[in-house]
DNA sequence: TAGATTGTTAATCGATTAACAATC
DNA sequence: TAGATTGTTAATCGATTAACAATC
């Protein structure tokens, strides 16, 4: 936990360097040792520029004329978004998008540790799910202490989502919320929450389709 | 598929939207007529003046002094969005998450028809998932055309990603995608695609947690 | 009426894009 | 060497915020 040396990173830049992440891993899966930012550039959908003004964040990497090292890139992005520390992670609610999330997601190749998945149906209580197995959803806040848990993601019904969001925030250490549910949720300030109703994304869709751009 | 009449909308402005519209449904559910552009940015996390700026952009529907009709505002965004045509969508790969974006997300709410689902799992071609029969993703491409497909989201294996992504433009009518894969897709310039890779949104919970903001 | 809240323009802020020297 | 590509500053663009008249 580190305090970042440089200012401050702006929003927009650390969401896509999120993305580079990937596009680097992708990039080196296919035999590259360095990309340009005119390589990355064209995959990620912007300018070349836009590319090297967000890794100006970062400790510089680049080599001018060759490119960036994609290993060397790789973490020192990490190392900025704060990767390099493991943080552990619930999942709550083991449905097919909370269980599609556990065993899918490659969470510990980002710096993601799956520390917990809870559910309150005796069904799945006690089944393996993403490696580890799924706990009843009564002993949350004990858990979550015990397991050190900072950030979780709710993928649980509507109905239940403040509930759960409420037991989350009690618990203490949770900073994070991922939330799936189509629930707006009331926390505190100091929590941050990150709103994903997977309708939006499908909206937007319908309607960038439409309208160009 | 009427022109907009006035100006484009941004992207910002058309994203955030979507996400009013999920929270006029709960405001309305909750007995409320109106809501206030004061009530609506606490809930959304933004300030009354952005949320002015952007409902500026509809044939105005606020009455100086009592806010906003919930209803009338709710018709007034699907409009400039376009959602009032019915959009439909094809959901490929029927794993776990694909069948939870079927079987739990509100599609036909908000204007999106769920008009097709593919996947090539002998053991679950023929069942019923989110209401639709499930199909061989060989016959993909015709079925496309047949059920007049415009949108479409990949919910298949990243090995799996860039094969599909060919044939969903080949059989031409999917003007987007959503790519839940973690693989970046290479697509003609006409063709939309969202990228929505799950670990992103949680690489940036994580590290948003952290550093303030 | 007075207070509240919108519609709308103007000012500010921040992000993107452009430019180019450095240099491998 | 000449060409390519980064690092970094400056210019532009667009989005957010502020302000306030209109008015219910």
């Amino acid at each position: 936990m580190k305090k970042s040396k440089s200012r401050e990173i702006s929003r927009p830049t650390a969401e896509r360097l999120t993305e580079y992440l990937l596009i680097l891993e992708q990039h080196l899966s296919c035999g590259n040792e360095t990309i340009s930012s005119k390589e990355l550039s064209d995959v990620f959908g912007n300018t070349p520029s836009q590319v090297r003004q967000d890794l100006f964040q970062l400790e510089n990497t680049g080599r001018i004329r060759h490119g960036y090292n994609v290993k060397t890139l790789t973490m020192a992005i990490r190392n900025r978004l704060g990767l390099g520390n493991i943080t552990n992670l619930a999942i709550i609610g083991c449905g097919k998008l909370g269980s599609a999330i556990a065993e899918h997601v490659p969470f510990s190749v980002y710096g993601i540790k799956l520390a917990g998945i809870f559910d309150n149906h005796k069904s799945i209580i006690g089944k393996k799910v993403g490696g580890i197995m799924v706990e009843n959803v009564k002993d949350l806040e004990k858990s979550l202490r015990k397991r050190k848990i900072s950030i979780a993601t709710l993928c649980v019904p509507p109905s239940a989502a403040q509930e759960v969001a409420d037991k989350l925030v009690s618990a203490g250490g949770v900073r994070g919320i991922l939330n799936y549910t189509q629930k707006r949720l009331k926390v505190p300030d100091n929590i941050v929450v990150r709103d994903r109703q997977i309708v939006c994304s499908f909206m937007q869709l319908a309607f960038f389709s439409n309208q160009g751009v």
